[in-house]
This record gives structure tokens, C-alpha cells and sequence, in this order.
DNA sequence: TTCAAGTGAGTGAGCACTTACTTACTATGA
DNA sequence: TCATAGTAAGTAAGTGCTCACTCACTTGAA
């Protein structure tokens, strides 16, 4: 009497391209792999997330690990920041370099699950976290560690080593996100004065300059 | 004919009183859980490890979440650095309290594993994982902030938000290890000269300070 | 009629955890 | 000085359950 009823009787079931399945369980599975990390997700959960039978998932992906890699490798594209940091660069405004990258590094909420899949891929060890991890490298330390390494050729920036100066920075505002979105600390500063604050500390330091024109480049102690 | 030989067959499983092999399993454990997580983790793993029957595990820690939370609960106990900073503080000493601090976090390796418990208990949102921050959180970030707050008091660094200010130093050093030790990016530069750089830009800044006697606090626009 | 999209019902392996047992140490009374 | 009972330390061998993954099948559109 029992009769396989198949797709009909999940109404979301539909019948899609294979294409589109295969970006919506993407989609599905990255949030459950940010929220409790590769070995913490079951298929069960994936498919059930996506609307599809768990063994709908291993016909897109032969196996988790798989659908996994695939979701670091499309999350490992970064663009949009690229360009306007660049026209920013050609003007030499520093004030503006560094709140635009604080600003997009800091911005809560935007991209959470990116900053989770990050961590949890490096975590636990995962093959293409390398990769993953090497192309935000590329767009966010290098490009701030050549510009900083041009302002001091030109002499507006004191003589550091480019790349840690850079890992400095981004380190404060990656560093914030940490606490924010990953440890959950309450943050009582607006996020225009958290990132104004960080771009003036970096950039002009902490300890106060005599107000008069005597050693102006004196240090404390 | 076969008789029950219980430990005698293996080696290293003496009888040892109930405190020690508690405390065995605790460090045996803790490797584990840092390298792969919660769930990455099996108890049989953890036995074997700490050689023992898994069955032993069960008899000190009922649940293997029982086992987590005890080690949650005994790394989460730092005081040697808070003294030491305690005493630099006292003396006014900017260079000497920052660079201790540097120092502390930065060093590799010496307990690595805290580190990647950190994360992975807040990434898996492990119910301990606040109280094993909160601690941290502490003896870190409130007594620099403190501080920073007697030092702008002074006179002595500008009038910025104190605990933003702590944040952000320690910020750049914490993902300094992050870089390092979680996500292997090479480090050029000795461990010394790291925390000299960091040290050094975060209480000068970045800007080069004109060399004569004129506006001696410009900024960069 | 073909074929890709889709599924229910498995399957063996491995998981956290239990049970029923053995062994070694130690305190005590004769 | 011992036999021995009590007990804590320890284990082999499960138990039921869940996991990633498979198989045999159905359905709907071109």
C-alpha cells in the first residue's frame, strides 16, 4: 500500500539544475561548517539544511571532505577591497588606506562565517587551509606592506620593516573581530570610533609629543 | 587456558594513586584536544595516549565532556606575568612593561597548545570557553588598560580610550603568534626584533616626526 | 523512451560509554 | 608473623547509536 512518494512530498524538494543544487548546498553547508567546524557537521544535517536527502549530497560531492574543499575554494575570493585600497594608494592619503582596511576588517556580522571557516580550517588542519588562508594573504598584508614600504620611500613613514608594520595593523583590527565575533566580547564603542582610534594609534603612536618645539622625536623612558 | 593478565601485560600501565592518573590525563588529553579539536578527539585516542584502558578514562571523568571542562579549568590560570608587570608598572618603565607583555605572548611554542584550546573551545562554543577567556581577558587586557589610564593621567601618552589602547597592542601581538603558530606563516625576523618593532610603533607610531622644530605633532592627512 | 534528478532504506565502521570481571595493595585480628 | 578480607586500580569485551557513504529504485521532463 505504501508507495515511494519521492520529492512530491518535501514541498522545497524541487527539480533543479545540477549546477544550482550543487551552490545551494553550498551555501547550506558553509554556515553549519563555520557554526561547529568540519568534524562537529554530520551530511544528515547538510542535507536537511539544503532541503534534500542526504544522498542527494553525495551525488553533487563524492564525499564531506570534498564539499568542503569546495567551499574554501569559492570563499578564497577576495576582490572588491583590492581596487579601492589601490586608488586610495595613488593619492597617498594614509588616513584613508588604513580606515578603509580597519573598516572592512572590522565591520562586524558582514562575512562571520568567513572569519569561522578560517579559523576552523587552519584549526583542524584542514589541506587547502594554506591556500585559503594564502590569498587573503596576498590581497591584505602584502598590498598594505607595499604601500607602507612607498611611504617610506618617500619619507612620510619612519624606517620599519614593511610587512610586520602591516601585520601590526591588521593585527589590531583582526584581533578586535576575534574578540567580538569569536569570543563574544561586548564592544561599547561605535565601530567609526573603534577604527578611527586604531588608524590614530597606529599611525601617530601613543606616547604624547611635547607640545613644544624642543626633541620632537623624543621616546618615553 | 587463557588467563586475564590486566596491566601486568602492558608495560607503562602501573598502578598509580587516582590524583596522578587524573592529572596523566589531563596532559595527555590536552595535546589532543589541541591539535584536533572536541569532536576530533576520540577517547580511545586519549587512552592510548595516556596508557590506559579507555574504560579507566570513564572512571575518573564520566563524560569525555567532563574531561574537556577540567582541562578548560586548570590552563585557565595565569598570575606569573601579572606580578612581574605589576612591578614594572610601579617604576613608570613604557618600553619595559610593553616589551614584557610582547614578549610573553609572542614567545612560540612555549605553550602552544593553550593557544589552540583557546580557540577551539570558543570556535566550538564550548559552555567553559567564557570563563576560560574571562580569566585571560584579566590578568591581559584590564591591567594594561590600567595601566595606560595612570600613564595618560601622567601626562605621559595621549588621552585615548584606555582599554581600545590595550586592545590593540596586544592585538598586534596575539595575531603575531596567530600567524605563526596556527596559520605557519614563516617569520622572518628574530623574536627579539619582532617585539622591539611592535613595541616601538605602537608607542611612536608610524609617521615620521619632522626632524626640525616646526608643527611637531602633524599628522599625515 | 531516455536520462538526469532525486530518494528510502540500508551498511559497516567507529563512536561514547557500560558491564562484569581481575589484580594488587593494605589494614587487621589471631 | 602471617592469612585474608576489603577495596581501589585496572581491564576485555561488549552495547546501542550515529556516522559517512551506497544501492536499488522512482519520477518528471524533453
Amino acid at each position: 500500500m505504501k508507495k515511494r512518494t519521492n520529492q512530491a512530498t518535501t514541498g522545497n524538494g524541487q527539480r533543479i539544475s545540477a549546477r544550482d543544487r550543487q551552490a545551494s548546498l553550498i551555501v547550506a553547508a558553509a554556515s553549519l561548517f563555520a557554526a561547529k567546524g568540519f568534524n562537529g557537521t554530520t551530511t544528515k544535517e547538510i542535507a536537511k539544511a539544503a532541503g534534500v536527502s542526504e544522498a542527494l549530497v553525495f551525488k553533487y560531492f563524492p564525499t564531506k571532505r570534498t564539499l568542503y574543499a569546495a567551499i574554501l575554494e569559492e570563499k578564497a575570493t577576495v576582490n572588491e577591497l583590492l581596487e579601492a585600497v589601490k586608488a586610495a594608494a595613488k593619492k597617498h592619503d594614509d588616513q584613508h588606506v588604513f580606515t578603509m582596511i580597519a573598516s572592512y576588517r572590522i565591520r562586524p556580522g558582514v562575512d562571520s562565517t568567513f572569519l569561522r571557516l578560517l579559523l576552523f580550517s587552519a584549526l583542524e588542519g584542514h589541506e587547502l587551509s594554506e591556500m585559503f588562508f594564502g590569498k587573503h594573504h596576498k590581497v591584505f598584508y602584502d598590498h598594505l606592506a607595499a604601500y607602507i614600504r612607498t611611504r617610506i620611500e618617500d619619507g612620510a613613514f619612519r624606517p620599519v620593516d614593511p610587512l610586520l608594520a602591516a601585520r601590526a595593523f591588521i593585527g589590531m583590527v583582526v584581533h578586535h573581530r576575534l574578540l567580538h565575533e569569536i569570543f563574544r566580547v561586548p564592544m561599547h564603542q561605535s565601530h567609526e570610533d573603534t577604527v578611527a582610534t586604531y588608524v590614530d594609534l597606529f599611525l601617530t603612536g601613543l606616547i604624547k609629543k611635547p607640545a613644544s618645539h624642543k626633541t620632537p622625536g623624543r621616546r618615553a623612558r
